[in-house]
DNA sequence: CAAGCTACCTTGCGATACAAGGTAGCTTGC
DNA sequence: GCAAGCTACCTTGTATCGCAAGGTAGCTTG
């Protein structure tokens, strides 16, 4: 029941904070959205591809470097339109779960 | 970014009323829920498969007969559990989506 | 310098939803 | 009473999403 979502919920975490993978999966998983990297790096990917995200390398102090992702300005904008479809969604889905009245 | 969602609609839509196919697409298109006859026989086959839907044939004034679907006691706890999982899931993408403070 | 950890990525699979196309019952018009 | 059209059922092929599993390579640690 998850599909689709987890991209807006992606690029959402992104709006407030770079950050790296590891950062994004604890992040949601915070929230309670369980993610693995596998479905996040080919996502990741994609939304790059498409111009939505932007990253740079940053060395670690612990480890190999990281890629750190934020959101360029096609990607805010493609979050104010998922945003925007999230509302819509949630207010159809919640209209048909209270009860359409009787017949 | 609806995936999996409708079935939930479906089941919900169901809780209220018997219904047959065209019937189903016109309450979830007054809801702005645009979905085709494609994608939802075989749901709802898959649904009565797993016990969850039960229907009975009624014959028309106008036409050929129509299968009248509603749910089965089965369907009825499902439908409870589906509630239960949207509204984890809308508060958990809410959570994000309200942004998750700075880092 | 070897072993282990971390971070990146790919491949194969199952499930969802859509478009397109197909069958058959029923009514309508001639 | 038969052809044409509508309605209702269903199937097939395709694209995409998300997951599990597996793989490569840099960095640290003993």
């Amino acid at each position: 029941m998850r599909r689709g979502i987890l991209e807006f919920c992606i690029v959402s975490v992104l709006a407030d904070k770079e950050i790296y993978t590891a950062g994004l999966i604890d992040s949601l998983k915070s929230a309670d959205l369980i993610i693995t990297d596998g479905t996040l790096y080919p996502m990741l990917n994609r939304l790059q591809k498409a111009k939505l995200l932007q990253y740079r390398w940053e060395e670690s102090e612990s480890g190999p470097p990281r890629k750190y992702y934020s959101l360029t300005t096609a990607g805010v904008e493609y979050l104010s339109k998922l945003d925007t479809a999230w509302q819509d969604m949630t207010a159809s889905v919640e209209s048909i779960r209270r009860g359409t009245e009787s017949e």
